[in-house]
DNA sequence: AAGCGAACTGAGACCGGTCTCAACATACCG
DNA sequence: CGGTATGTTGAGACCGGTCTCAGTTCGCTT
């Protein structure tokens, strides 16, 4: 109606008349490809400096198909993971002249079903996932049925053919676990958020990958040093049970465990209350590590032995992959597995002699 | 060329004519607007599903200009308070049916204004700014100059007339810092990772308005206190020189200060890890204070006593406000400020007797 | 039975770019 | 000097939706 409403945007038509040459030719000189004379060109130039031109990227993507936007599709952003890994992933994008859609799926394979299907209709030149169901795949399937490309970082999908970032979570697992296995120690609890029906059993797969290699690291680590039935020392669920209402309960009685694997910062964080709240000494009373290098790990007391993932790169490498699959990379599906890291603080001691 | 590529997406008039009817009433079925008769209407949409249809968004945007997109601007998503404003944001956006896309800043404006003419160009519907100046304002301008309304998040403009939502950060200052002049101390540092030429005069304006508020109500607090000259204890520039080397500086020699204020949480951990470095223990050699309630500071030895910031409810505050300003309310620009709380934890002692 | 309004449908313009194709000018070739 | 290559420009289709407007078919009133 009025004011700055009423005022429709300029465009390249606009500029033509103003420079007085056609609309093909003023589209040539502001978009950069054909061929222009060089006197056109300023013309055009000065017109559209002038009247204030902006380009309608819109547009530009209706007629060429490529819109220079990534989807991105994470559990949650105020999660420092994938905080992280969307911040490698931007920079990757950016520095392509590619810029970023964001969803959060809360882990909900509904929810990100929609999420998909939104960044589908705005038609994102590819996607970049972090699944939140490694076997329920619909969702994923969608996005190649559109015929985009597609990347899965931070969770595989095995049944599914595409390119994805992985950590090596199994081996960090053993890793982490043997560490506890050497100073003596043989009640271990492995604790997750993940949600899972029931008690684990061996035969159960979790729907995160990434969660399940790690249990798996662990329980056959376990397995090989001869603790028995290993699998009933995996706790899942934690988030609705509450981390910290969780390892009181494996922290107290006859049974208590004498270790804590914290399959993320968040769990090992509520373990550190936990503990506090308990009045139990780490590592006097209680070994404690984690995986992720979260910032605060290093200034707890005692500072936290961790399996540091390269977040960062997880996303930047996915970045990679999916631009190089929009520029028309058509070979087979690569996956990439980045290692961890160990970094050694003081959590970790002998359990306290019976 | 072959296989995916080649299949054009599927549009309304593949429907129409597969449905047998015109291209006006299949996009009026589908769109569920204007009038359709139950079985023409039962026809398209069967028709769409053999067909697989996607709708295009982008060309909905072009006939409408409405894109359903908010674009977001702030400094670092790999920032805690970043990450959890963003979250505020997208709920808010989400639940209105808007998308978020995403662009980190650095604090520089020209980045800043880079990403701000993409997101323009991609006809975001508004904007929400983190400024990464609060003077330089010619960024903003642009948008306002564009026609397209902006809100801009924990830091003000005050030379600009539009929607903002920070936080009380002068009084918040204020309240931090007597706290530690009724332990007793009387040096007291305060430090920034903000950028800045030279010594903090009195007279100089930060560029992040947050910022400056929480400076003034630092220096007017301890001059009113009779501390001469309370400005030499302002500190700049903490990330270009190295939160720990600063922190570290100032805590060694004669003129050492006995207390810290951290403008923020990562200021927080740096000054920790200064102080362990130094074998100083907090707070009977350093107290120390910070604003944000990250989630690390009650796990440390001790925790430390925070100015909690509503940072989800800035994101979700502001996200409404601009929602409210695309539905077309033409108000005068609204600021609304967000009160801070104390969470008093165990980081505050007297001084060491000298 | 004629008249009127409501419900439904189709044709085609439009949003703001890109791109193909044809027209024309100029230069260069033998 | 005719022929061809090259450079520059304009006309208009196209991307995939929305929306206006006009036409058709009804049912219902009187």
């Amino acid at each position: 109606m009025s004011g700055d409403n009423g005022r429709r945007e300029v465009t390249v038509s606009d500029v033509a008349t103003t420079a007085g040459v056609s609309k093909a030719t003023a589209a040539r000189a502001l978009g950069d490809y054909g061929a222009v004379s060089a006197a056109v060109r300023d013309r055009v130039l000065a017109a559209a400096e002038q009247l204030g031109y902006r380009p309608n990227a819109l547009a530009k993507t209706m007629s060429t198909g490529r819109s220079n936007t990534l989807g991105i599709v994470i559990g949650d952003i105020e999660n420092p993971f994938f905080a992280q890994a969307t911040r490698g992933a931007a920079d990757v994008a950016n520095a392509a002249g590619f810029d970023l859609i964001l969803s959060n799926s809360d882990e909900d394979a509904e929810i990100e079903a929609n999420a998909i299907g939104v960044q589908l209709a705005k038609r994102v030149d590819g996607l970049l996932v972090a699944p939140a169901s490694s076997v329920r795949i619909d969702n994923l399937r969608t996005i190649i049925d559109a015929g985009r490309p597609l990347v899965l970082f931070d969770r595989a999908a095995p049944e599914l053919q595409v390119d994805t970032v992985i950590a090596a979570n199994r081996k960090g697992a053993r890793d982490l676990t043997s560490l506890l296995l050497a100073a003596g120690h043989r009640r271990i609890a492995f604790i997750s958020s993940i949600a899972h029906d029931g008690p684990f059993r061996r035969a159960d797969s979790l729907t995160s990958s990434s969660v399940d290699e790690r249990v798996r690291g662990f329980v056959e680590t376990l397995e090989a040093a001869g603790v028995p039935e290993p699998e009933r020392f995996v706790h899942l669920n934690a988030r609705i049970e509450g981390v910290e209402q969780l390892a009181r309960r494996l922290l107290e009685g006859d049974a208590a465990v004498t270790a804590i694997v914290a399959s993320d910062s968040l769990i090992a964080l509520g373990v550190f209350r936990a503990a506090r709240a308990l009045d139990l000494r780490i590592p006097d009373d209680l070994s404690l590590v984690a995986f992720d290098d979260a910032d605060w790990t290093g200034v707890t007391t005692p500072g936290v032995t961790v399996m540091a993932q390269p977040i960062h790169e997880i996303g930047a490498e996915a970045a990679r992959l999916l631009i190089r699959r929009i520029r028309g990379d058509g070979g087979p599906p690569v996956t990439s597995v980045l290692e961890q890291r160990l970094i050694a603080r003081d959590s970790v001691a002998p359990p306290r002699a019976v």
